[in-house]
DNA sequence: CATCACAAG
DNA sequence: CACTTGTGATG
């Protein structure tokens, strides 16, 4: 199967070539949108507080458990399910219908209790004083993304050498928060560079020059699905006996990834979710509601017409709006089989151009949206309705300090202590009849800290005052926003970077871009760096990978070629700043075991050096914090499996080290 | 920069 | 549901 057999070889007229080019495998590489070989996968966790809960609790799974918010749920986990339990029924209507199910509260802040949250057995009856709390679930949700992070990570570091090398080094896959238990993740990349271990047939065309050839056949025995992957049908003139193409393989192997990156999940952290994985963004978080809890639907190309057809459209992401129920109203119907026989042009009739033309290739399944490399969030919210409103500013203001501890707390955990970024504004809404805001700027100097949060929000509170009638106000809320990304104050660090660069980076006239938060990775060793301002956040947003992995997970079989760091042989167009290091001495680094340029030996050094001091600077900022919070509450349900007990008055272990534990 | 609309869970 | 957290468009 080496040599151009011609298509009318096989018996059944099975057409012996793939309906897809080098090109399109190419594209695979960098995440290009464009290609119908794309691998996006959607994790969602299985309703996430509710297993926040268990775990900090070590409910058992079969026990029912409903996360409670004053009267209302707002998560309920799978055990609690068939008992009739959902997020629309009250507290006590739960209890009713399952007398033993948990009803954990989520935590809160409380009036004069000091800005800390904490667990608190009556805080259902205390709607009054009480601020919910988000905070255990977006610890948790940083602790997933990290164990997802470093399950991808496993399929990047591959120690091969030579040429395969040289085609996958430096992939990873880009992951996309998209809410507190949701992710997006391109697998693209991976997957590329475990076809062309797993496949040496696509090497070849890498290197010459027809990138519009159609690829080699995958061989026909490689579609073995795994037992728990559950496939969406395909599409009626479609049929599993038919040999697969490579997009099929893409979903073989993207599937493979997902299940290691759900299984790190379970193991580490004892969460289970559920995924989807699929072309694009909107199939595949189509795909990962379908089968819940902790499984994982694949809908491979062929079958993504079978599996739109059988929707409302209202169900696809950003249909769910008012959007939606224009569409529904201007034709009639709310399927998305009926919507196909809609031309575009009577779309066109009815909704702007732009919303028209991106509906009409969503429904066919066509989504180009790209999985955007974010982790970082751009603002921060703090904010409480009043059931009857409040009528004073000395009321304003009880929840003016709860809010600027919440917040701060957030800032926290998001590495302002570290001066990694900081907030440079401040916000302040208010309700009555109408909504009202003001927003100032925060002063570029000096620490943040809660008090001058407050101080911050108290000027703008008596803006608002000032404005209008103040009272009534029904709700309230603060909120920082225009995020930078800070300039390193810390003296050390800042020294190093510049006696140990100085002369590389000060000529340098590159300028700031959007940082780079991939994955897990040093600092691209094929790229000279440019050292300045930026390159210093860089320096510090880009941990390394810790430890060698055990084992590379992909196949061992295909044969490596030989060294050959003479060949010449450049794969096809790939952005200039890739080639460059491909013929040059490497080295592998003994403490993240990457393939270093010998060149770039002394910076990947100086990087660890730096990694290594931020790290260390990260672990005292957080020890100062839990010193300068001394706990005083009444932390109580704990359930089965927490631990603690013992007094907790006035001061001894900080609130937020306790609740951190209890995760553990 | 203030306000509003929208979306999602 | 009620509540919370976000984003984006518009003067």
């Amino acid at each position: 199967m080496s040599s151009e057999d011609p298509p009318n070889a096989s018996p059944n007229d099975a057409v012996k070539r793939s309906r897809y080019t080098h090109r399109q495998l190419q594209l695979l590489r960098h995440g290009s949108t464009a290609t119908p070989l794309r691998a996006i996968a959607h994790i969602d966790l299985d309703a996430f507080y509710a297993q926040c809960e268990m775990v900090r609790l070590g409910t058992p799974r079969d026990t029912p458990l409903a996360v409670r918010q004053w009267d209302s749920l707002i998560a309920v986990n799978y055990a609690a399910r068939p008992f009739g339990i959902t997020r629309m029924i009250t507290a006590g209507d739960a209890r009713k219908a399952c007398p033993n199910i948990v009803l954990q509260h989520v935590a809160t802040f409380r009036e004069g209790e000091g800005g800390r949250w904490a667990y608190r057995d009556d805080a259902f009856m205390n709607i009054k004083t009480d601020k919910v709390s988000l905070d255990p679930y977006r610890a948790e949700s940083r602790k997933i993304l990290r164990t997802m992070k470093e399950a991808l990570g496993r399929w990047c570091t591959n120690e091969s050498d030579g040429e395969i090398h040289r085609l996958t080094q430096g992939l990873s896959a880009v992951l996309e928060k998209a809410s507190i238990d949701e992710v997006f993740i391109d697998l693209s990349p991976i997957v590329y560079s475990v076809l062309l271990l797993r496949y040496p047939e696509l090497r070849a065309g890498s290197q010459d020059g027809d990138r519009d050839a159609e690829l080699p056949p995958p061989p026909t025995t490689a579609v073995q699905w795994h037992a728990e992957d559950c496939l969406i049908d395909l599409d009626l003139h479609e049929r599993e006996e038919d040999d697969p193409d490579w997009d099929d393989i893409v979903m073989l192997v993207g599937s493979e990834i997902v299940r290691s990156v759900r299984q790190a999940v379970w193991d580490k952290l004892n969460y289970t979710c559920s995924a989807g994985l699929a072309r694009n963004k909107m199939l595949a978080k189509l795909g990962s509601a379908c089968n819940k809890p902790d499984k994982q639907t694949v809908v491979r190309n062929r079958a993504v017409q079978h599996f739109l057809g059988s929707y409302k459209f209202t169900q696809i992401r950003m249909l769910g709006g008012k959007l939606g129920d224009q569409i529904t109203s201007y034709f009639g119907t709310e399927k998305v089989s009926d919507l196909l026989n809609v031309p575009l042009e009577s779309l066109r009739a009815k909704l702007d151009d732009h919303t028209a033309s991106w509906l009409y290739g969503i429904i066919r399944g066509d989504d180009r949206s790209e999985v955007n490399p974010r982790t970082q969030i751009k603002s921060m919210l703090s904010a409480k309705s009043f059931r009857p409103s409040i009528t004073s500013l000395e009321q304003a203001e009880k929840w003016l300090h709860i809010f600027a501890a919440d917040i701060y707390g957030r800032l926290v955990e998001d590495g302002v202590l570290e001066n990694r970024r900081r907030p440079r504004v401040i916000t302040l809404h208010h309700r009555t009849a109408q909504m009202r805001s003001r927003q100032i700027p925060i002063p570029a100097a000096g620490t943040i800290d809660e008090s001058m949060l407050f101080e911050l929000a108290r000027t703008l509170m008596r803006q608002v005052m000032t404005d209008g009638q103040p009272w009534p106000c029904s709700n309230l809320s603060l909120s920082v926003s225009s995020f930078e990304d800070g300039v390193s104050k810390n003296k050390a660090i800042e020294g190093f970077l510049l006696r140990g660069d100085q002369a590389k980076s000060l000529n340098h006239g590159s300028r700031p871009r959007e940082p780079d938060v991939s994955l897990n990775e040093p600092p691209p060793p094929e790229k000279k760096r440019k050292i300045d301002d930026n390159g210093i956040k860089r320096f510090f947003t880009q941990p390394p990978l810790e430890h060698k992995p055990d084992k590379p997970v992909v196949d061992q079989e295909s044969p490596q070629p030989k060294e050959d760091h003479d060949e010449p042989t450049i794969p096809a167009p790939v952005p200039e700043d890739e080639v460059d290091d491909n013929l040059m001495p490497h080295y592998t680094c003994d403490r993240c075991s990457r393939s270093i340029p010998e060149t770039e030996r002394e910076e990947h050094d100086d990087w660890h050096f730096a990694k290594d001091l931020e790290i260390q600077e990260r672990q005292e900022a957080r020890d100062a914090q839990q010193q300068s919070r001394p706990a005083a509450s009444s932390n109580s349900s704990r359930g089965p499996g927490t631990r603690g007990r013992g007094g907790r008055s006035g001061r001894g272990k900080p609130e937020r080290g306790q609740m951190r534990l209890a995760f553990q």
